[in-house]
DNA sequence: CTTATGACCTGATAGC
DNA sequence: TGCTATCAGGTCATAA
């Protein structure tokens, strides 16, 4: 479910929360959550291998480490300790990371898989009822970034139109398929691929490799105010997505495409299409996207 | 190499 | 009420 607005107010909220807290004790609930070191990289339940997990310790979770920092590129997060040691994050569709203030307990949340408590006493929870989200140990910030972050573009936040020209060119995908895939850039979803393509006035289907410079610098402008205006809504909560502290977002009553096939386009009034594509439903205006 | 397809999971909702 | 089918914000391994 999240795409990189959620899990940028999921990281912001972290921060704000847990920052400087020592972390206590660890209680893993479900092992194959987390991506060990020597463990598939893909994670256990995609490998279909028959493999053991490696034995886990509670030092690889940053026990004993007070959290420093948390850092995000594109939907992937990192719980960074002050001694070095590093934890990545991801959501997948249905995963939530929840700060439990100190005496707070939620008997209503199930899935919970891991579990930290902090030296005072508040708790930070991985819950993810679905399971496609996980943990990834690593030995540092450096290795996490070598196994697994540089095989990202560059964040869909923060991307310039050169990026965004270069991680399309010669692309013979549609511009759908396009924007979802996260090697060409980081952190655009179904929801934001939509919207973007809307707000730049690009027809989702068109080839991705075909956009002129212009259109490109377009989608760049796009994709950046959608993302920021979703940030600063705190997130869309369709389902599942909440906060740290089970806050709700409102970017979803801003969207103008997702999930409004068949309604009034806001611009011209026609009727709003929808399709699969890229294995995606997708919603645009057949009139203002060309 | 690039692109398409199934697999991984649970839960909400719609239709019978 | 209870069953089945469909769909959901995302990757990842493997096939073509």
């Amino acid at each position: 479910m999240p795409e990189l607005p959620e899990v940028e107010c999921v990281r912001r909220g972290l921060e704000a929360r847990l920052t400087g807290a020592r972390i206590a004790s660890v209680r893993v609930q479900r092992r194959r959550v987390i991506v060990g070191p020597g463990d598939p990289i893909g994670g256990w339940s995609r490998s279909g291998s028959t493999r053991r997990p490696t034995k886990l310790d509670d030092a690889m979770l940053l026990v004993g480490a007070r959290l420093e920092r948390v850092l995000r590129h594109g939907k992937q997060l990192a719980l960074a300790g002050d001694d070095g040691r590093i934890v990545g994050a991801h959501l997948g569709m249905t995963g939530q990371l929840r700060v439990l203030a100190p005496g707070e307990t939620d008997a209503a949340l199930g899935h919970v898989h891991v579990w930290w408590i902090f030296e005072n006493g508040a708790s930070l929870i991985f819950r993810d009822p679905r399971r496609f989200g996980g943990l990834w140990i690593h030995e540092d910030e450096r290795a996490m970034r070598a196994q697994r972050w540089n095989a990202l573009g560059p964040d869909a936040l923060e991307i310039s139109p050169g990026e965004l020209e270069r991680a399309l060119a010669g692309a013979r995908v549609s511009l759908k398929a396009a924007l979802l895939d996260q090697r060409r850039l980081a952190g655009v979803g179904n929801i934001y691929a939509d919207e973007a393509a809307f707000e730049a006035r690009l027809d989702p289907r068109r080839l991705a490799g075909s956009l002129r410079r212009a259109e490109v610098r377009r989608l760049t402008t796009a994709i950046r105010r959608v993302l920021k205006r979703a940030i600063e809504r705190g997130g869309s909560s369709m389902r599942d997505y909440v906060g740290v502290a089970g806050e709700i977002g409102s970017a979803t009553s801003g969207h103008r495409v997702y999930g409004r096939g068949g309604q009034p386009c806001v611009r011209c009034g026609g009727e709003l299409r929808r399709a699969m594509l890229a294995q995606r439903t997708t919603v645009w205006c057949s009139t203002c996207q060309g």
